[in-house]
RNA sequence: UGGGCUGUAGCCAAGCGGUAAGGCAACGGACUUUGACUCCGUCAUGCGUGGGUCCGAAUCCCGCCAGCCCAG
């Protein structure tokens, strides 16, 4: 009997292809498109073409509910808290591998998939499943690190191997209606990319206060501490000679603290909320290459495990403006070991 | 009120008779499956204002206005 597998489909390129690479692999497929929030209608007709071109069912399923409140909420908290989050990885963890994941579990299926471009398999030594990044260069293992063993366990990314080109290639031969759709980008849930409006439309107010330097000198007004993320330059609307770029915010006092070129950067870090995906949670220091952010270069680092859980992360090298509320990501070569959430800083 | 200095784009600023550098900010675009960063492009028919000299003035001359400093 072929294995079961439940394909979230968002219309796009990449879960198309990923459903008919699954079809084509033996598997009895059957596709979804979540309903993440109001509209969404054109995607599901989209994934639904997709489906019908392949002969598989397709089904659509709203988790508006827990969106909102998982993602949402979650987003809109980090920011308020002077926090700058990442909303696609809380959503993998909740929504897409959560609640769709138990939906899928609870109707029978054995595996979900997407088509997100990274890789799983099985370390047969400990038994853990392995997160890896894929070397395409369109590697998303980073927004996957929050990924249980459990859910891990059933989960398929038929993308792994294949670059894009590859992937649009695959999708022309087979004739899927979405072969030459564009790529997606911005937050879903915000498609003119305008956070700050979005905040104010779910009822935060802009709260003004004082950009500082790092001896606390005031520079100017801000526009209220959400509208700012650390690293950040365009946008502050003052003008000082140099380029001025976010060093911290401070949620507490409702500052912003500027500096020049230079002072965006930091070789230390802590990291809390821990997952620990690839291995079990390390009790020694250990080397390891982080990703401070989606788009970085890993780099290396002595990653030191705190008692309470956390973990100090001391550069070779400083970065540019790690931001708290983003993820770091521990990867042994390919294999994501783990990582968790920056930890606010002062200056 | 007298003396001195200064007035060039939103901010800073070059220019010193030959037809308005640059930086910051802003705006637009590219890049990007988060926020950012980065990159590319745009941004003074006009130099406080009114006259004058000159082939030609932001640049020289005169008046006026405004700001700053010193004296009173």
């Amino acid at each position: 009997m072929k294995p079961r597998v439940f394909i979230g489909m968002s219309g796009g390129v990449d879960s198309s292809a990923a459903a008919y690479l699954l079809r084509e692999q033996g598997y009895d497929v059957a596709g979804c498109t979540l309903l993440l929030r109001d509209g969404g209608e054109a995607e599901a007709e989209d994934a639904r073409r997709v489906c019908e071109a392949l002969k598989i069912p397709h089904m659509v399923l709203s988790l508006r509910e827990a969106f909102q409140k998982a993602v949402i909420g979650d987003f809109l908290a980090a920011y308020t808290a002077g926090r700058t989050p990442n909303p696609c990885i809380r959503c993998n963890e909740a929504i897409k591998f959560g609640a769709m994941l138990d939906f899928a579990l609870e109707n029978g299926f054995s595996y979900i998939a997407t088509g997100h471009y990274a890789a799983v398999s099985r370390d047969t030594e400990t038994g853990r499943y392995v997160l890896s990044a894929v070397p395409t260069g369109k590697d998303q293992s980073y927004v996957l690190y929050r990924l249980s063993q459990a859910q891990l366990s059933h989960v398929l990314f038929p993308l792994a191997a294949l670059t894009k080109p590859e992937i649009r290639a695959i999708a022309e031969k087979a004739n899927l209606p979405v072969a030459h759709k564009p790529e997606s980008q911005d937050i879903c849930f915000i498609p003119d990319g305008d956070y700050a409006a979005f905040l104010n439309r779910c009822g935060i107010p802009d709260t003004p206060g004082d950009f500082v330097d790092c001896t606390g000198r005031v520079l100017g007004r801000h526009r209220g501490i959400f509208h700012y993320t650390v690293g950040q330059r365009k946008g502050l609307g003052i003008a000082l000679g140099v380029p001025m770029y976010v060093v911290a915010l401070d949620p507490k006092e409702n500052r912003v603290v500027l500096g020049p070129e230079g002072s965006q950067y930091r070789s230390t870090l802590t990291v809390e909320n821990m997952n620990w995906v690839s291995v079990a949670a390390p009790a020694a220091p250990f080397r390891a290459q982080v990703k401070v952010r989606y788009q970085a270069k890993p780099a290396w680092a002595l990653v030191s495990p705190n008692a309470d859980g956390t973990c100090g992360v001391q550069f070779d090298a400083p970065q540019r403006a790690p931001a708290p509320g983003q993820a770091a990501v521990f990867y042994d070569g390919a294999r994501v070991l783990g990582g968790g959430v920056i930890a606010p800083f002062t200056v």
